[in-house]
DNA sequence: TCTGTTATTGCGC
DNA sequence: GCGCAATAACAGA
């Protein structure tokens, strides 16, 4: 499967995003960018038009992956829903704090819906960026919402 | 190898 | 409120 890279504009920031089929390998942010299609699904995901990004994946689900306990736990969080880090270090064994590295050194930011894990009191972080995290959550919770009403 | 660094949390003061 | 330990992967030296 041929490798492919592509961009979108979200907000003050450029998306960048390498996959091939629909496995993402790589999910970066830049302040500029150049136009280039990024997978369907993932641009009507940042559209607001769609409850998720289905069938992509990440390769940091595969197991071989330091984090990938992590990441398989967070990826499991349904749309426009958000858990702690807490929640996640107890489901996978380890500390809150380890949690947080994860998220930071996810290769795949969205495909793996690190924006959906916040601090028990607070929002948590988010790299480079928190505006995007912020951003995301908003999108979803409004869409989530709109699903409800219709 | 060893050390410093995390997108955290809860406890003691 | 503030300081600190728990805890594991990683980068840089």
């Amino acid at each position: 499967m041929e490798m492919r890279r592509g961009a979108f504009q979200f907000g003050y920031w450029w998306i960048h995003v390498t996959w091939a089929g629909t496995i993402v390998h790589k999910v970066s942010f830049s302040r500029t960018g150049e136009e280039a299609d990024i997978p369907l699904q993932l641009r009507q995901y940042l559209n607001g038009k769609v409850n998720g990004i289905s069938p992509l994946t990440s390769v940091a689900l595969e197991s071989d992956y330091p984090y990938s306990k992590i990441y398989r736990e967070v990826s499991k969080i349904p749309y426009g829903i958000t858990k702690t880090y807490s929640e996640i270090a107890e489901i996978t064994k380890t500390n809150p704090r380890l949690v947080g590295n994860a998220m930071k050194r996810n290769p795949t930011p969205l495909i793996i819906p690190c924006h959906r894990v916040v601090a028990k009191e607070g929002i948590g972080g988010f790299t480079p960026d928190i505006e995007i995290k912020k951003s995301l959550l908003l999108m979803e919770q409004k869409f989530s919402k709109s699903l409800n009403l219709s």
